[in-house]
DNA sequence: CGGTCATATGAACAGTTCTTCACAGGAACA
DNA sequence: TGTTCCTGTGAAGAACTGTTCATATGACCG
């Protein structure tokens, strides 16, 4: 949390911006994770950022599903359930074992499955604190 | 959040879908957080899933940094910086301290910088698994 | 075989999101 | 005081997302 925050008015490789605090910003910079870590990262955060796919794959935290019983349980079409399954495919969230025409689908990703286990713990411990629903 | 197992055989000759594993349609869906909490659980994800928020809020790991600073390191423009962070400030997930005319943004949910520390680990793990390429 | 069932897929469309541009406000500073 | 600097904001447009409808595929049943 310390800086040495001297006002450094020094051009950074050629860079427009000002800055502020050079030192904090090389700092940063180096730390900050390469282009395609970075995307790849906002990619698996972005498959959770819809209700649907996060409901999807909270059922399978337990194990596998059929995709009928999926859709019945986040509510989706079994279109729409279709279809988000295989985008979590595509990106090696999900995979499938198919048995005659069933299709069962399990987690396959460890990470991700840790950011749900996060998630989830994190939705109870705020309903215990707050017990009543609470708007912002 | 109760539906029992027994809404199998009406649910395979009603109209809408069938269900394969009742039982455990049943518990799944017992295990299903509140819709409001998938919601916001959905929009924390959401907002770590933009590259630029992304580098954003690790940037702003170790510490605050003020806009101009926040905007050289992500690579973003001055503007896209300033909504991004508006955007972030409206979730609560960061925080602003003015001094003068400068605005210094910092990390103000623990919840979100745990996912920021599980992710970061993650690209460092797999960087180690994958040394291909490197950072300057 | 024909028919039905479970899943998969493509097209299209409404809604959202992210960026840029232009400018506004308030603080510092001459 | 006027000007410059840092940040904030609204509008607009391009790009993306998630759903539904219609249809396809392939497995099972009679």
């Amino acid at each position: 949390m310390n800086s040495s925050s001297q006002e450094q008015v020094t051009a950074l490789e050629g860079c427009a911006t000002r800055v502020v605090d050079a030192d904090r910003v090389a700092a940063v910079s180096s730390r900050m994770p390469a282009e395609t870590d970075l995307v790849d990262t906002a990619d698996i955060f972005g498959l959770l950022s819809d209700p649907g796919r996060l409901r999807l794959l909270l059922a399978l935290l337990d194990g596998e599903l059929c995709v009928c019983d999926l859709s019945v349980v986040t509510g989706l079409s079994e279109s729409a359930t279709s279809h988000a399954l295989r985008l979590l495919r595509a990106h090696r969230v999900v995979a499938v074992r198919r048995a005659g025409r069933m299709a069962y689908y399990r987690l396959d990703d460890a990470h991700v499955r840790m950011l749900l286990d996060l998630a989830l713990a994190h939705t109870e411990h705020t309903q215990a604190i707050h017990p009543e629903r609470r708007d912002s």
